[in-house]
DNA sequence: CGCCGTCTTGACTCGCCTCAACCTCGGTGG
DNA sequence: CCACCGAGGTTGAGGCGAGTCAAGACGGCG
């Protein structure tokens, strides 16, 4: 087993209050694991066996449908935990989590979760924390999906994005892992099509440059009106 | 102050391993509290100063967007923990609770909530479990959105609110609090014209009867192939 | 009795889905 | 090196679901 440094994790809120000591211990419980794109780290359904920290890269919560469409729960940013059914008294998973692009994570097996709440100080807070704002995205799906046309959904997706993992480069902000048509318009519960027309709309209007399965907004600040007014 | 009744939290999730002395503290550091219908008992984005438990009655949980129409996020039926902003890192709420018929509360100050997790044996866990299980309705309700129909949508509104609050009368199941076709369009993301219509097709077809504000279900096996079905 | 909140119903409109055809890129294998 | 092929993307035409506009009925409450 290769020795994983302790600053992986000192920065990252569950384990942020820890010493030096604790942080070791817990990586030596770990057991680290790479993702190729579009691979899964765990099934809708399946048995809640492990949880898990995304050390890089970034997640995709999928579920599926009964009439087989899929729709995509939320992104996982570098740093979060997931997979954290345990936490929510659940003992199998209630979604996919696949590899958005190439991903490196830290599992655990669900036993030692009790046991990380017990024995390490702010562990549950700061995960409870993460857990009331995943709440709060969700929220705000809920009222998006309810309230809003195509256009503005499509809209605070990208935002979403751009807030979660985007990265500046010299001509605005790139959203960091692969991302398709089709993959906006299963979060965002539309077509592929019509994703296609609206991206193709505000690229023709200096909004945003894509190439395939790459996206770069150069006007954030347009995305953001179009997101809120219906004009 | 008028003494409360052990019983009252004794069958409770939260509370249930808990020994009688123990609710017995419990009780005395609470506030009951009565609600009439439509009166608010906390106010989105106000300070979190207190926790609930619902006793009695229905508590209908809203959020009102940017524009000024309100949709609702979900219900709260008797006997679960409400306005847990403390549990996930909130200090203020993140939607306004408001009664949906007549509501007998307990309410408890923030700052007991650190003492009851650590405290009472089984409270933390009993109550994420609730956590988690709001979770997956909104999961769900998320999915509904962005893939059904408005029709199948406003069938799930039917029925979960059948399922969570429903009492069986002689010849159906009967929504337990007023409702009217306004709420549950703001329940499914739709018009309350377009509720009005299906609505009174499925009266026509025998599946539901309903006076203003108020509904019984006849035929739920019907609700339920209509709610999973496009056809 | 008159008002207001609730509910109904019709007619029209339009946003977005569906259907369909085609293009472009990138990888793979002969 | 090129031919092929599949995944990803674009764009047009047409239709329908559901929203909007409009008018009114019903019932309860002050």
């Amino acid at each position: 087993m290769n020795q994983l440094d302790e600053s992986l994790l000192s920065a990252i809120p569950p384990f942020r209050r820890l010493d030096r000591a604790q942080i070791r211990e817990i990586l030596d419980l770990a057991t680290p694991a790479r993702f190729d794109e579009r691979q899964a780290i765990f099934e809708e359904g399946a048995e809640a066996s492990r949880f898990y920290l995304l050390l890089d890269g970034v997640i995709r919560v999928i579920r599926t449908t009964p009439g087989g469409d899929q729709i995509i729960v939320l992104h996982i940013a570098a740093g979060q935990l997931f997979g954290i059914a345990p936490a929510l008294g659940h003992d199998t998973y209630p979604a996919t989590a696949t590899a958005a692009g190439e991903c490196l994570v830290l599992g655990w097996p669900v036993r030692l979760w009790p046991t990380f709440v017990e024995k390490y100080q702010g562990f549950a807070t700061e995960t409870y924390k993460v857990v009331g704002e995943r709440i709060d995205e969700m929220n705000n799906r809920i009222v998006e999906l309810a309230t809003q046309a195509v256009e503005q959904r499509v809209a605070c997706a990208l935002l979403r994005m751009l807030n979660q993992t985007g990265k500046k480069v010299d001509n605005g902000i790139e959203i960091t892992f692969p991302i398709t048509r089709a993959n906006i318009s299963e979060m965002t519960g539309t077509t592929l099509h019509t994703v296609s027309r609206l991206l193709s709309a505000w690229e023709k209007q200096g909004i945003l440059e894509s190439a395939r399965r790459h996206i770069v907004v150069t006007d954030p600040h347009r995305l953001v009106q179009l997101s809120t007014s219906a004009a």
